[in-house]
DNA sequence: CAGTATTTTTTCGAGGCTCGAAAAAATAGG
DNA sequence: CCTATTTTTTCGAGCCTCGAAAAAATACTG
């Protein structure tokens, strides 16, 4: 139910705009800040000082050599990288990464293993990843204290409250609540969300020119993953992470996939899938648990080279994620996409069917208007966009305390 | 790019928010509404008093004979029906309808009209419409200059900005401006939305408590159409109105379907499609321009006395329908259906079919927990979710000014 | 090199809004 | 008729933002 505003929500609102103001712009002045915002000079000078003197920002002297205007320079603002700290935890196939992420965003101190995710128990996986927190967490090098919060990003499933990891292909373990894990061990506010839409939060802040208010990122790894941006906010479902577009049904009864069911967009153009069709296996066969990037590459160059089973396994992922692109065209219209992951470096195998599929679909009309990207690597990104997540949230529930994250307000959901 | 609020913003958001407070409760009291938006009772007081004079609200006397509680009794507010009156145009296949509400919701005055929208020159179509909104506008019992919006609906695709009609399977012609021309012609301004999200308003006030954040409405008639309302909010295309769940595609090169594309869900589930299947003409055979409600309870009836083509007819409509939702459950997990329109009425005939294809999806998991509802008639539904898009414009721009419309505030969108 | 123009930032008083407390209003119970 | 109870209004206090003016900091000009 909608609330109305207090009138000392007021600052409070205001002070997280300047402050997401700042993040956004890197170095504005408060001229640049009042004309962003339309708040007058005067609040920006009030809430800046406020900011400075509670070491939230800092003047960043010389803003730019450059612009030798007449008049008083304009004095550059900046997040104070000491302010605070976040950490960031990324679960993926056999793969565990942390990183501890100062206030401006900047990486202090990393660590990576690799596991066998698929085998552990539950309890070891969860051990492994509080071990490899607790390890950055009592490096002498850092200030401990100012952790001030923990994003973790699995493969998988999670709740709409980021609490938990549902369900995941790297692990037959399920409902594992991470974030309380994570907040009892260590008595810090963490949030547990998914790998895709993590992704597409990361190229948001790395590339708003393209990707602003609309937009699809998807991963062609192992499994097939989406995050969706509509309307600036990320896109969830109604209970948990939603987006699962490779289990959209491109096939009624058709092959095989991780998931055990049918028919999967995945059982077509996941790794596995494109392996499994370039070795002739046959649609029933059992997925595979793992393909090595420098398998697929071998495959892709393969294809690359003649026209084989290589060649048509590739052109099938195309033409399925083309018609399940066109179907999610059909609820959404189109928008730009994303190709992230290892597969993502072999769109040239895939671009050709796939646009022709579109072509067969509604999303048809501006088959050409659509514009592709690729980004082979998914974990820095994922990395990326955890640590803007956990940084908004130090920004708005920490910094300018009292707000109620409402939609529409300072980006809520994707900052 | 998210803007400060300002000091005057906030009377008018709260402004906003007591009127919508009272729409929503129907004879709230004045402390009801400080409750529901936390806000003091000095501020409702100051705020109502107001609206008051303005003749926005009105004092219901008794609120409720029953309650004979100690203590001074509460006077109930509730919106003044002469504030002002709003008028909904419905188009649809070969018919057009035409009311004027007032602004506590009450129809004063309506029109019906039949049409041959398929063969109607572009002019003609626009001229209709003009026509018998003029036609209410003279109405010497009504007091014109009260009309203070004007909410179009059709069937088909419309854009994001409420502007134009796109496309539609109502009429050869596309890109009609119709708020343009009905805000040149009348000077009142105007919008035109999709008749399945008006539907989906209408069914979330009706039923807000089946209704609420998350659910979805599909219209099952000649066409396939769906309103979709996700955390709330209704949910369009990145350019157009979208949601549109009837081109999803089904089967790749499948049965050909009314938009020209193949294996459309509509191409198996419109009542074209099902009448296709019963009579045997096979998937290639061109659609028929209409099917009368008649002939499809006819077919519903014949489906229900045998086992015959008409029930797999209905059984393969099902399961389409089936596969659709389950991808669509991949995307927004699963939601509460309704199902509107003549087709509705034979969802005994889908149910099974659909449950089993769902269960092979995504959406299986939570197959029996998915609610369906029926509702036959959409027509009212349409008319309904108008008016209150209608209304709403009236409670937030013409009685709260200056509140620039932003999402999660007061509801937006659904409202 | 001093004075002027220009641009940014801060200061300060005015006006407006919400809040809490207290008063006023309106009814049931005894 | 008086008291208890609940709703609504009144009133002063405290904030917040705004506009205007002042202050600060630099480039240009002769």
């Amino acid at each position: 139910m909608s609330v109305g505003i207090r009138h000392d929500d007021l600052r409070r609102r205001n002070r997280a705009m300047v402050i997401a103001a700042v993040r956004r712009a890197g170095q504005p002045s408060r001229t640049e800040i009042a004309a962003t915002t339309s708040l007058s000079h005067s609040t920006i000078s009030a809430i800046s000082s406020d900011l400075i003197v509670e070491g939230i920002l800092t003047e960043s002297k010389p803003s730019e050599a450059g612009s030798l205007k007449r008049g008083r320079p304009q004095v550059g603002l900046s997040l104070n990288p000491e302010a605070a700290a976040v950490m960031t935890v990324v679960l993926s196939l056999n793969f565990l990464s942390v990183a501890v992420i100062d206030y401006a965003g900047q990486v202090i101190s990393e660590e990576q293993r690799r596991l066998d995710t698929l085998t552990m128990s539950r309890d070891s996986l969860i051990g492994e990843c509080t071990a490899i927190v607790r390890r950055r967490l009592e490096d002498p090098d850092l200030d401990v204290r100012s952790i001030a919060r923990i994003a973790l990003a699995v493969q998988g499933i999670t709740d709409t409250r980021a609490r938990s990891m549902l369900w995941s292909p790297i692990t037959p373990h399920t409902d594992i609540a991470f974030a309380d894990i994570f907040e009892e061990e260590f008595g810090i506010p963490a949030i547990m969300e998914n790998d895709c839409n993590m992704m597409a939060v990361a190229l948001r802040w790395r590339d708003p020119d393209r990707y602003r208010d609309d937009f699809i990122a998807i991963l062609l790894s192992h499994g097939i993953g989406m995050g969706l941006v509509l309307k600036g906010e990320l896109f969830t479902g109604t209970h948990s992470s939603g987006g699962e577009f490779g289990h959209m049904i491109h096939r009624p009864n058709g092959a095989l996939c991780r998931c055990g069911r049918r028919g999967c967009v995945e059982a077509y153009a996941g790794n596995y899938a494109i392996w499994r069709n370039a070795r002739q296996m046959g649609e029933d066969a059992e997925p595979v648990a793992d393909v090595s990037d420098a398998d697929m590459r071998a495959l892709a160059a393969a294809a690359r080279e003649r026209d084989g089973p290589e060649r048509e396994a590739y052109r099938k992922a195309g033409e399925v994620l083309g018609y399940g692109l066109g179907s999610l065209f059909a609820l959404i219209d189109p928008a730009p996409v994303a190709m992230v992951g290892v597969s993502a470096a072999a769109f040239d195998l895939i671009e050709p069917a796939l646009r022709q599929a579109i072509a067969q679909t509604a999303g048809g009309q501006h088959s050409k208007s659509i514009s592709f990207d690729t980004e082979p690597n998914e974990l820095p990104l994922i990395r990326e966009g955890c640590a803007m997540r956990a940084l908004i949230f130090v920004d708005q529930e920490i910094f300018a305390p009292g707000v109620q994250a409402r939609s529409g307000f300072g980006g809520k959901n994707v900052a």
